[in-house]
DNA sequence: AGCATTACCCGCACGC
DNA sequence: TGCGTGCGGGTAATGC
């Protein structure tokens, strides 16, 4: 699915508009349509139905992976991507609708803002209770408050690969598979490494990569990957992820690949070396 | 009890 | 045609 860089394009291009379509901000919602069932997670249809219906859109934002909609009235909708989901706008003279629509909102002005998943895990939340959805989210890689002192305390409180903690939501909001990759290639760490165990240099390095990794991954529009295109180019700029057998760009060495969590990993076996040993 | 890991599951499309 | 794989994450089971 969509990562942080990805799920901020989307967030962005919903609240700026694009030069294909428009912003969303200020639009009336007129109608919301359920195509597949399962793609509302809460609550059921016509409460659905009541609490957007006739809402102006206020704001657009990002939490973690989540998209938020800031509706008059206290309300929130919150929409989770998971792997093949996407959000365009359409404008009648913008007809260039995509094959897999689970949900749309009708706007008052005849466009609709449509959900598109091929795979159908993406979820949609309609709630005055924001901390029901996205209250147990960790903190977001750009916070200010993630400092590297705070950051270093995280690590060496958990017990757990450094790959797989990067990846749990509740310890940190925003990162997914191909960040992960490339920030622990960048600050030379092996994915399976036990996160109290890393230096200081090594969680120092690793900070910086992540929101270096992130900068340059929102700046490129985010990462097009497999059949689903969002327009980003990041994906050209990979040094690990997808890369098995391909020489590594700063050491040439083949890049690995490994199961970690259960989830494919690559790596680069020079640059992420295993920890050294402290015995003599 | 609490934490960490593993296995399985969920729809679909694509490459080999 | 068949099989492995995947920008994610929830649940259940197991082990420490």
């Amino acid at each position: 699915m969509p990562e942080l860089a990805e799920v901020e394009t989307i967030a962005r291009n919903l609240r700026d508009g694009t030069t294909n379509s428009p912003g969303i901000i200020g639009k009336t919602i007129r109608d919301l349509v359920i195509h597949w069932h399962k793609t509302l997670a809460m609550p059921d249809e016509a409460s659905a139905h009541s609490r957007a219906v006739g809402k102006e859109i206020l704001s657009v934002g990002r939490r973690g992976k989540f998209i938020q909609i800031e509706l008059d009235g206290n309300c929130y909708i919150f929409i989770h991507l998971r792997m093949s989901g996407d959000l365009q706008v359409i404008s009648p003279s913008n007809e260039k609708i995509p094959g897999h629509i689970r949900a749309e909102w009708v706007f008052s002005d005849g466009s609709r803002l449509v959900f598109n998943d091929p795979r159908k895990f993406g979820r949609i939340w309609i709630t005055d209770l924001p901390q029901d959805v996205v209250g147990k989210l960790g903190i977001d890689p750009f916070d200010e408050q993630l400092t590297i002192i705070t950051f270093s305390s995280m690590l060496m409180n958990k017990h757990r690969q450094i790959k797989a903690l990067l990846l749990d939501q509740t310890f940190l909001s925003g990162m997914g598979n191909i960040y992960t990759h490339e920030s622990l290639h960048r600050a030379g760490i092996l994915p399976r490494r036990d996160s109290s165990r890393l230096t200081v240099d090594e969680m120092d390095k690793l900070l910086g990569a992540i929101r270096e990794v992130l900068t340059e991954g929102i700046m490129r529009n985010g990462s097009s990957i497999d059949w689903v295109y969002r327009g980003g180019d990041f994906q050209n700029y990979f040094r690990v992820y997808g890369r098995k057998d391909q020489p590594c760009p700063v050491c040439g060495t083949a890049i690995a690949r490994t199961l970690v969590g259960q989830r494919g990993t690559h790596y680069c076996p020079h640059c992420q070396p295993e920890e050294r040993s402290n015995e003599m």
